[in-house]
DNA sequence: TATAATAGCGCAAACGTTTGTGCGCATTTG
DNA sequence: CAAATGCGCACAAACGTTTGCGCTATTATA
């Protein structure tokens, strides 16, 4: 059986459909429709078990309460928390989220994008792969409510919200700095990326500001997944000068750093000091437990939807506005105090 | 600027829409259209930047290509799984994905579901809360392509993929029994949930099966969250007879009660043994690396998606089917071996 | 040369809504 | 008692597609 329609309920009760309509769209006051009809229709209606078709009436108000949210990788638990706090501000709010999965491939996020236009999201939510921006440009222009997180473009004159990177890295560096270590060595995500960058000037302007020279060859690493971690970490475990400390720019590569230095049977922090960029999950239960710089993930989300739909809302279009978030340092126990006028390349205990 | 419509290339190409509308779908074979005007619209088109309006498309088609997921909790690592290889699975047969968090809440679900079917999905994939389905029987009464997930109810004949959730505890519990152990605590989830009624079901039956009396006091736990397992664990371990292992339900009950244990100064499996259903993330690094029976997630995902959307491409109904997934164990290192014949509530060295 | 066939395309209805305008009727007013 | 007012609702267009049917030229057939 097919689901009932605007006629369907007028057809039963003898009425037009634009009555029926306007009844059930709250206006019978502004319309002056009699109580009685009123209480008819709605009758009626329940009857039915009618639903308005959200295609029809998309259509017809070029609105349909339906945003997208487009990430790289929504089985990483940062994305998940960010996506997870998003549908549950969304649906506050009266908004659907649709959500796409890009698989850091630039290409994939693309077709996404297109896709969710053509479905007639009222806007979007994107956490860009980074590398490239025009397809995004088209619905800046186009003043597609739009707006991007966590990697973002300096280019693109679009609603931004971001963590502070480079004060997060640096915050991170300064910490090894400050107990003792001056052989670090980062192990950093996709290159050319924005969020790379920052990480990256946030290490080499804390190692610069207490005069430590920058060692090109302890900067390692071509993206955020798992096994860039585990790589670099293996090469890096194998040079004859060891560094005393990793830091780890993402969640995924931290569990790489760390698989590569247990296989080679090494302790942290005995052996090597740990400092992440991201909350690892669970970190509390782990044989040393990390030190992160945490990321507000459920802020993020939350920040993002408020923006977009504000935007959206909003009959003029709004100047663009750029929120940045500060991550926060927790002190676990994967850092190990070394003495600073030891050999560089061995590990003190704490 | 408002997005071209077939109306726009039609009139700048000095057509009807009709016949752009046909080349566009690729039926100009079918209506004999001249290859000139194929190559004529096909380049305003291009010109004009021409995305189909997917809202009319859905309308006038009765289908959306998009399909919704409806979850109880999208940040935990299980769903995030499922969610994610779903949403690439859908991608890749032409379908996006709406997603819904209920957050463990009937009332929400119901929410969801009805919106999903209100904004014209093709059909659902649900994973349900799982103390009620009367708003899911509308559903299949009405044949909409529905799949349910993970708890599943029996006066449902639905589509459903789940996992051995009997084979799976019972599994979990022998493998205990066979290390020694006999006072062996269960914390489990929602109960009145046939998730949980499973998992029950095969910790009796594997005492049972052993000659192990079932002692009610060892049965407790009350949903799935980790503030569940905290609690729990927290009274359990203040008991004068305490268990020597506990078989946690859910990956967020484990974690919970390692919280509990390692608060009270206990380690695993030293002082208590743990097993746990699910795989808990980032195992391998745990001061303990947990036992568990890890679910295939990927696979839920990807089989419940083609479920789905086999459902919604057949042209006539098709009896419902019930793919039941088997888990298996991984086991670590936090089940210790127990002298069968010491005290039965003392742990012995493994 | 008249008729039939075919190629190439347009008309218009339909999908389910929303909303500006207008129409018939009853009631009030002068 | 006629005109004016207001009440309660219906008509119809529009949103952007898809598709069955039919129309007009041109070409093939008799």
């Amino acid at each position: 059986m097919l689901p009932a329609t605007l006629h369907d309920i007028a057809r039963k009760s003898g009425l037009s459909v634009s009555t029926v309509s306007r009844i059930l769209n709250k206006k019978s006051a502004k319309y002056r429709i009699s109580e009685a009809t009123e209480k008819l229709v709605q009758k009626t209606a329940r009857e039915l078990n009618y639903r308005p078709n959200q295609l029809a009436r998309g259509l017809r108000l070029k609105r349909t309460h339906t945003i997208g949210l487009v990430a790289p990788d929504l089985s990483n638990p940062f994305f998940a928390s960010i996506m997870k706090s998003a549908q549950v501000v969304a649906h506050g709010l009266g908004y659907s989220l649709i959500v796409c999965d890009t698989d850091e491939n630039v290409q994939m996020e693309v077709e996404h994008v297109n896709l969710l236009y053509s479905k007639g999201v009222d806007g979007m939510i994107v956490l860009p792969v980074g590398q490239k921006n025009s397809h995004l440009g088209f619905f800046v222009e186009h003043a597609v409510p739009l707006v991007l997180v966590d990697r973002v473009f300096n280019d693109l004159t679009a609603n931004t919200v971001l963590i502070d990177n480079y004060g997060g890295a640096r915050e991170a560096v300064e910490f090894l700095i400050s107990r003792g270590h001056s052989r670090i060595a980062i192990i950093q995500g996709l290159p050319s990326t924005y969020t790379s960058n920052e990480r990256l000037r946030g290490y080499t302007d804390a190692l610069s500001h207490h005069n430590i020279p920058v060692d090109e060859s302890l900067i390692l690493g071509k993206d955020f997944r798992k096994q860039n971690g585990y790589i670099e970490t293996k090469f890096l475990l194998r040079r004859s000068e060891r560094p005393t400390a990793i830091f780890t720019t993402s969640d995924l590569i931290t569990l790489g750093a760390l698989e590569a230095i247990f296989e080679e049977g090494l302790e942290v922090p005995t052996d090597i000091s740990v400092i992440a960029f991201d909350e690892v999950e669970s970190a509390d239960f782990f044989r040393c437990p990390i030190t992160v710089i945490a990321q507000p993930k459920e802020t993020i989300g939350e920040i993002a939807v408020k923006l977009l739909i504000e935007q959206i809302r909003s009959p003029k279009k709004l100047d663009p506005r750029q929120i940045v978030l500060k991550p926060h340092l927790i002190v676990r126990e994967s850092v190990a105090r070394v003495d600073v006028h030891s050999a560089a390349d061995l590990a003190a205990v704490p």
